[in-house]
DNA sequence: TCCAGCGTTGACTTTCAACACAAGTTTTGG
DNA sequence: CCAAAACTTGTGTTGAAAGTCAACGCTGGA
């Protein structure tokens, strides 16, 4: 399910009209109208963060979960994870390795099964 | 180390002037005097891709390689491996889980035969 | 009937990242 | 010493992202 369609279906969960939703978060209706029709990119990470909050709120779900999901069907990163990947290079390094797509938890056992990655390769 | 060092070390290592390297690159050359100054923002990802280009073949090293190392130096995630978090939440919700610090493969795998992360608990 | 709340749209403004240009200063080799 | 190469800095430009404003259309009661 794409962000904005996501986004209106949880908004109407909460009972909540774009109206009051958009004044709780602080941007405008119109905005988040268009947001909701995908007629704009989906918004900031600091306004979905907000958004999150009152709809976990409202729908009593965990906050930090909902921000994730909300921000990562936007094709963003959270923040703080971002920060961590920049502090961990060796984790950037693994993503890479695996390419495309990593299913499961599963298919990580596996990979980490798989390789040793003891020493990085300097070169000579 | 911190981006505008590194950069300027990688660069001088590899013999080359600023304005030597700006323009392979296709940038001003004051602008990466800028950079390398931390006058200014890290470049755009395509910057420090065509950047890593000019340096890995200069220094013998893997161009990918280098390219993480200063997009992540630079505070920044590689566009295809933030493009497979966004496609993989469940990678997101890993990383999240440990937090701060993850180190060595030791910790993930630690991590990963730790948890189950079977179903997903969805609020009743 | 009509009006009040809800949603949508198009045009406009503001903000900001990413860079270039002009002019000056420092460094370096002969 | 001195000229040219190398570097630095202040200011300007530009395109796109983020958001607002004014105006309009729909719908369901009372």
């Amino acid at each position: 399910m794409a962000f904005p369609d996501r986004l209106r279906e949880l908004r109407r969960v909460a009972r909540l009209s774009q109206r009051a939703l958009a004044e709780q978060v602080g941007i405008d209706f119109t905005y988040l109208s268009k947001i909701e029709n995908g007629r704009v990119e989906p918004p900031s990470e600091g306004v979905l963060q907000r958004i999150a909050k009152e709809l976990a709120d409202r729908l009593g779900r965990d906050e930090t979960e909902l921000a994730d999901e909300l921000i990562t069907l936007a094709g963003k990163i959270p923040s703080d994870l971002a920060a961590t990947l920049s502090r961990n290079p060796e984790v950037v390094r693994l993503l890479r390795s695996v390419g495309s797509d990593v299913r499961s938890a599963e298919d990580w056992r596996r990979l980490l099964a798989g390789q040793s990655m003891e020493e990085e390769p300097e070169q000579e």
